[in-house]
DNA sequence: GTGTAACTACCTATCAGTAGGTAGGTCATC
DNA sequence: GATGACCTACCTACTGATAGGTAGTTACAC
C-alpha cells in the first residue's frame, strides 16, 4: 500500500497524464512542475529520480486496477460476470485520461526504460495475465493451461493493440466492438 | 519511389533499428552516426532533421511491405492465401529485429511526435488496413463495410498487441499462434 | 510560554551532460 | 571548378539532478 502526501498525489496525477500522452521520454520534471505552479527541484523533493516517479504513478495504476477488480477466483460470482467487469474497469480506469494505457506505452518504450520502471510494466502485464488466466480458466475448465494463457493472451493485446490503433488513426473504436464475440466462441 | 545514396541507406537502416528499440524519442543523431562510423553533423547532410530521417524510414518501411504483398483485388489469387502471405511478410519483414514493428512503437508516442512524423505513422496503419479490408471483402462477401473494418482492425490489432504484451513480458509468443483460428471463424 | 531542535515543502542557483541543428572548411571525383 | 560527402567547431535549449537556503510547522525540554 503506497502512501502519498497530497502534493505526491497531485504529482502522481500529472506525471500520470504526461507519460499516458507522451511516453516516458518525452516527458520531463519540468513538464509536471510547471503544471503543478512548483519548481522541478521540488518534484524532486517528494521522488528523487524520473524512475522513483513513474514507479509510484504506475503502483497505483496497477494497485488502483486490481482493487477494483477483486478476486479472480472467487467461487460465487460467475467468472463471465467477471470478464465483463474486466473489460467496464479496463475501459473506466485505465483508459481515463486519453484512451490510453500507461502499461502499452511503457512496453513499447521498454528498451529505452530504467530497469526499474521496466520491471514495474512487466509487473502490470503478468498480474493482468494471471488474473484474466483465473478467469478463463474457470470458463473454460476443460481447456489446459497453454490453451488458457494463449486466450488470455489474446485478449489482452486485442486490448492494447485496439488502443494503439486508435489512438495513431485518430478513431475511437470501442474495445468492446472489438472483442466481440470472441471469448464465447471458444 | 524513394533513391537514396548507399550511405543515406545504412543510416536508415540503423535508425530503424534504434527506433524500433527505444522509440522516436530515444534515439538521436549521435547514437546513429557513432555506429555509423561518422558525425552526427554528416547524418544532417543526408536528413537534414529528426522528422525527416524518421519519415524516410517509415516510407521505406511501408514501401517495402506493399511491394512484398502486392495487390489484394487480384481476382487470380485466393484471398485466404493472401491473407496467409500478410501475416507471412509481417513476420519476416516488419518483425525483422528485435520482433517489434516500427509502426507500433511510434503509435505509442504518436503524440510527441511532430505532426509529419505521426502522418505517416497514420498513413501506415490505414495502408495496412486497406489491405486487409479488401482481402476480408473478398473473404466475406456477404458482411457489410462496417463489419469487414471491424474484422480488419481486428486483425491487425492483436497483432500490434501481440508485439507489445511480448515486448515487455519477455515472450517470444508466435503471432499466428494468437490469431489461430480467429478469421475462419466468422 | 519560551527556546530550540527537527521536519516539511518548497525555493534559487547551478551543474554536467546531451539534444538537434548550423556554419564553414577540406578534399577527392567528375 | 563545381559537386558530393564528409569534417571540425560550435550554438542554444533542455535534460535530470544536486547543493544549500528559507519560511512555516510541530514536538518537546526547561
Amino acid at each position: 500500500m503506497s502512501e502519498h502526501s497530497t502534493t505526491a498525489n497531485r504529482i502522481i496525477d500529472i506525471a500520470s497524464k504526461y507519460i499516458k500522452n507522451k511516453g516516458y521520454n518525452a516527458f520531463s520534471f519540468r513538464d509536471v512542475a510547471t503544471e503543478m505552479g512548483i519548481k522541478s527541484a521540488s518534484v524532486h523533493y517528494h521522488f528523487p529520480t524520473k524512475a522513483d516517479l513513474t514507479i509510484a504513478v504506475m503502483q497505483r495504476y496497477c494497485e488502483r486496477f486490481i482493487a477494483k477488480l477483486g478476486s479472480a477466483s472467487s467461487q460465487s460470482i460467475d467468472p463471465r460476470v467477471l470478464l465483463k467487469k474486466y473489460i467496464f474497469e479496463f475501459k473506466l480506469l485505465l483508459l481515463a485520461e486519453d484512451n490510453m494505457c500507461l502499461g502499452g506505452v511503457l512496453a513499447a518504450e521498454i528498451n529505452s526504460l530504467p530497469t526499474e520502471v521496466a520491471d514495474a510494466t512487466h509487473e502490470f502485464f503478468a498480474v493482468n495475465l494471471k488474473w484474466l488466466s483465473a478467469v478463463l480458466q474457470r470458463m473454460f475448465p476443460e481447456k489446459d493451461k497453454e490453451m488458457i494463457k494463449l486466450l488470455s493472451f489474446r485478449l489482452l493485446a486485442i486490448l492494447e493493440g485496439t488502443l494503439i490503433l486508435n489512438r495513431s488513426l485518430n478513431e475511437d473504436i470501442d474495445v468492446d466492438l472489438v472483442i466481440d464475440g470472441l471469448v464465447e466462441l471458444h
